[in-house]
Formats: structure tokens, sequence, C-alpha cells
DNA sequence: TTTTTTTCTTTACGCGCGTTAAAAATAATA
DNA sequence: TATTATTTTTAACGCGCGTAAAGAAAAAAA
């Protein structure tokens, strides 16, 4: 490697032998240049070490080759696993991932998209806040760049929704639980910033009525994504004051289900289905940390793999065929049951 | 809002007013125009959605507003902690960050390198992977770019370091625990990815030595990142052949000790320092987790708040004085003990 | 009001690359 | 070898904005 600094593709071109222009087609798909100038010029790309200005090209594309990727909360564990998920995929296709999380803020969701559309990316992943994003701004954001809505859903937003489902993986643990024990009581957020929330609470009151059982909500106030706080604070209470009309706690996600166990711990209750317990809890997402639990959590997984694979899937073909998809396909991934040592 | 789509700076100067590179100037300094005309442009600005194009706007700078932060592994909850808090200081301070993860892979951190010296940013806070880290390409990027290395110290990258006293830290963690009840066995990884693990052994022979006990180190096999499964399975080993030889741990970080009290709830050995409590068990980092760990998670915390407002301080002064520091300080950042109900 | 200082407008060039049209060179086919 | 098809070179324009120089206008000072 020579250390001759080389400004730009003129200078570049010169020195590999070959005119700019086809040094610039070059660069854009090296397949589209034949074989012997393709060698002219990767010989010089050994020697010298140059790549294109990344903000002229940019500026002289209609489309980067840039993917925007939105998560609302990236010090979530499960966001941060999705995303380097996707973010792995991405780059497996050549292109280039922007990676940036909203942080629970409205105001940074809205200025996230406006980052984005700055930079003309050829299609975003967006996992949107929820019931706290402005919906208006995404919709119109949508409007103007190719979009993949997953995680939460946004009715409209995007030209694809992927997803949980949410409704047949509360059965399969209401299911689960009340076959081997007591039916559930639900222990959820009262005002959840995720619109899953609300499609598990729906689950799990059909589910119970369906089943012939009483349901019960245990709602814990707070706002915000400081779940296991929120979890912990609630649980600590229903514990202690008794508001538990049966032995299961499913909780709505994992994140609850730790602060849950949390408190139960500190109480001495212990969690389980063995001898000598006297609760059992369950939760939902398979969070990164709920096999490290104590006791270890049962729970519901999402299909990491698949929601990661799914969502590169379609933004890729959207890309290809560049044209917005007709109708809105919304593809729901079941979740399965992780039986372990909780419930 | 008018729906007039502007294409350029010329239309938008004309629509308001003013000529074309005052407006250029009100965008790189909204105060070095005059209020009247500062009046003009931002009336057409609540008019008509017109933002400089970003691609030509870095085209024509020789540095950017971005300021570039990578992490070794942002699945890692005290790494995404850390990124969110720079993140929100940099927007603070009128600078886009641009957050980029290693994912525990080599390849990939040079490649985030590669791609933000691309990308021409002001500057960059770097935490380096370590032991596996590139150290020539990191070495050859900080030659170019103003660079802040955090978390894991690369002897001579960047212009400065801000890290945590591991050494202070450990001393404080181990005289606690010594004072408290028996000495502690060192729990730790034995080919860790992280320098600042290699400190903290290093700083637990020397403070056992001073105080007169025998160490111990239990060295769990494995590699990468992830350690709640590494310290599980070497602390269920290690619990089951009783190779302990006294009943407190101190584990390296965090995600170790909580696979640690994973295996010990699992063998249904009580950890804590109350009754019937038959092993201590402490951390180090004041994992985002640890405070619902069951039982909590006694702990050193590193200065979360310092250590991002710190390092962003550095990289702004950086920036503004327009040159390298010429000594390369180091911060090291006292660690405070965190005592919770594991020991 | 006149002079001085500051700010703005006009004009023009440059950044590095995408892209096009016409001419030239090369490769493939007859 | 002559013809045709394909690719490359040459030359030139445009993208949207930063920025510099010279003159005009506005504000501040005298």
């Amino acid at each position: 490697m020579s250390d001759s600094k080389i400004r730009n593709m003129e200078e570049f071109a010169a020195l590999s032998g070959v005119s700019r222009p086809t040094v610039s087609k070059y660069f854009n798909d090296p397949e589209s240049v034949r074989a012997s100038i393709r060698t002219k010029i990767e010989a010089a790309l050994e020697h010298h070490d140059y790549r294109p200005n990344i903000f002229a090209v940019n500026q002289n594309r209609k489309l980067t080759k840039n993917i925007g990727i939105i998560v609302p909360y990236l010090a979530d564990p499960f966001f941060a696993e999705i995303a380097r998920r996707i973010e792995t995929l991405v780059i497996a296709e050549g292109f280039r991932p922007i990676l940036l999380s909203s942080h629970g803020d409205t105001n940074l969701e809205v200025s996230n998209l406006e980052a984005l559309r700055q930079i003309k990316p050829a299609a975003v992943l967006l996992a949107p806040l929820g019931r706290t994003s402005d919906r208006q701004a995404i919709m119109d954001f949508c409007d103007n760049v190719p979009t993949v809505n997953f995680d939460s859903n946004i009715e409209g937003a995007g030209e694809a929704f992927i997803g949980h489902n949410n409704v047949q993986a509360t059965d399969v643990m209401i299911q689960y639980l009340t076959r081997t024990g007591e039916p559930p009581v639900f222990f959820e957020m009262r005002t959840p910033p995720n619109p899953n929330a609300i499609k598990r609470r729906n689950a799990y009151l059909a589910a119970m009525e369906r089943l012939g059982h009483t349901p019960q909500l245990i709602q814990a106030e707070g706002e915000g994504w400081n779940l296991e706080e929120i979890g912990y604070e609630t649980a600590k209470r229903a514990i202690t004051n008794k508001e538990l009309s049966t032995n299961t706690v499913f909780c709505s996600n994992d994140r609850l289900a730790i602060g849950f166990l949390s408190a139960a711990y500190e109480l001495g209750v212990k969690v389980g289905h063995g001898e000598g317990c006297s609760l059992r809890v369950a939760g939902h997402d398979n969070h990164p940390f709920s096999r490290y639990t104590c006791p270890t959590l049962t729970t519901i997984s999402h299909n990491y793999d698949l929601i990661a694979t799914r969502s590169v899937e379609i933004v890729m073909s959207m890309i290809e065929s560049e044209q917005r998809l007709e109708e809105r396909p919304t593809t729901l991934l079941d979740g399965e049951l992780i039986m372990r040592a909780s419930a």
C-alpha cells in the first residue's frame, strides 16, 4: 500500500489508467465493466487507498445505499438484540445500516425521522414508540421514504408490518398455565407504551372468558421504559396485600416479570412449579436475560431470527422492485413457549 | 405550512427575499446575520419546509457536525446505557451522534472506523473491543480523526482516555468484603475480551497480598460476549465441585455475577449476607439489571454520568480549540460501592 | 448630516462525482 | 478481413452548497 494520498476519482483514474467515468461505473457495479478494466482498477486499488467521497456520491444519487433502522429504546436488550440482527443482515446485503434510537422520547423519534429523511435512505425499518408516537409525523415520513414497520403496528404506516402474533402467543401460554395449574392473573401496565401490550391484554381477557375462568388484571401505574422498577414496585404491593386471586401470574412482558421475580424473592415468596413453591410467574418476549433470572423465567419467545430476516427481506424486495407495495401485508410471527422453572 | 416543495437554497433564498450566501451563512450560524434578516428567513422557514441538503453541505466542509460513537457491543446494557447518555449530550451540544456497534467483531470494528472516516466526523468517541481490537487500524484512525478513547484503554490511541478506576474500585470492594466476612475468591474469564478485566485481576491479587490473604482465581473458559452463560456454566461447576476456598465470591463483572447467581439458585445455594445464606457474591459495574437480580447484587458502580459528560466535554473542547491535545490526559473515575443483598 | 463600520448582494468559482452524447477503441461475428 | 456490437474515452454539464471578492446598502458613530 503506497502512502500516496489520492484526492479524488480523477487522480485515481489517472493512476489506474482508466477514464474517470469508467471508474465511476466500476464503483457503482464492478460487474458492469470489462474484466480487463476491472483488473486494472483493482490493481490500482491495492496500491492506493482510495474510495469515492461518500457525500459527493450521495449528492448525485436519488437514493443512497443507507438503510435506516429506528428502535424505540435501544437500552432495552430486546431491541438491542433485534437491531443487532438486522444490522448484520443489512450489511450482508451490501447496504449501510444507520441505527437510531428514540430513547422513549416522542420528540427524538420525530427528529430521528427527519434526520433519516435528509439522508435519503434506500429504505427504513421502523419500530415506533407506539402510543406516544407522533402518528402524523410518521405517516408523513412513510409517504416520502419506503418504510417497513415492525414490532409496534401503526395502522397504515409503511408498506408492510412484521410483528409478533400476540393473540396466538398469549393463548399458548394461557393454555399451558391452566393445563398445569391455576388460571393466571394478568400483570401489566395500566398505560403501556407499546401497543403489543394492549393486544396481549385483550387476548388474555378473551382466552379467559373462552375457558370459563374469571380474569383478573393487576395494572401497574407508571410511565416510561423503566419496566423492571415498575414491575417490582407493583408486585411488592400486590403480593403484600394479597391481591392475587390465583397462584399464577402472567406478566405482559419479561421486564415486568423480572421486576416481579425480584419482589417475590425479596418477600420470601418462592416462585416456580416445583415443591415448596407458592407462586408461578410467566413472562412474554424471551428477553435475553430471562434465561438467567431466579428462577429461570418461563416465557414466550419472539422469533428473533424471523422477525429480522423477514423485515430485511421485504425491505430488499422493495428496493429491488423500486416500487411501493400495493397492499400493506401484515406478517404475524407465532411465539414459542419456552418452559423454564418459574411456571 | 405551504406544500410548495423547494429544490434548493437558491429557491428558498428567493422566497425569503434574502440572498443565497446570506441564507447559507444563516444556516451555519443563525446569530451571524442581522436580526431583521434572521426574521425574514425564519418567517419563510415557517411557510416552506426547507433545509439544506446535508450531502452538499458536508461536501463543502472540512468537518461535519457528526460525532461518531463506537461501542464494542451494544446489546450489552452497560454500553447501551453509556451510549444513550452520550448521544443525549451530543445532541444537546448541537451535533449529530452516529452510533456504531462492533458487535464483538474485530472486522466490524475496523469497518466501522472506515465508515466513520468517510463521514469526516468532527470527532469520535471510541470504546474499543480491547484485546481483540486491530491496534494498528485504531492507531491509523486516530491519526486522522480526533478521537477520545473511553472504557477500554488502548495505549496511545486517541487524544485522551476516560475510564474506570479499576484498582480503586477493586480495593474498595475487597476491603468491604474482608471487613464483613471472609476474603473473596475472584471469579473471572481466563481470556477476557476487555482490558479492564485484567486490571481488576491484578488489583485483586495485589490487594489480597497486601491484606495477607491467599488469593484464589476461578477462571472461566470461553470466548465472546455471552458472559452470563459463561458465568453460569463455570459457577455450576465450581459450586458442585466445591472449588471455592471461601464463602465469598467477587465477580469480575456483573454479567458473570448474574450467571453465577443463576447457577447458585439452581443448585439451591442461598446467596446473601443474611441468615441461612452460605455464599456471598459481589459484582462489578452496577449493570442496569443488577438491581433486580435475586438477591439484588452488591456491586461497584461506574460513574455513568461522569463517564459520559467528561467524554463529551473533552470532545467538545477538542472541536472548539481545533487542535489536538499535546499530552494524552487519562481520567480514571472512581467507582462507588453499591451495597445490596448479595454480599 | 456626514463619515465610518458592518452587513448584505452580486457574481463567480470550486467541491467530487453522476451522467450523457459523440467519437474512438475494442471485441465479437460474419 | 470486413462488419457489427459492445465498451471505453473525451468532453462537458449539473447536483446543492461553501466561500471569496467587490461593490451596494444599511446601521452605527461622529
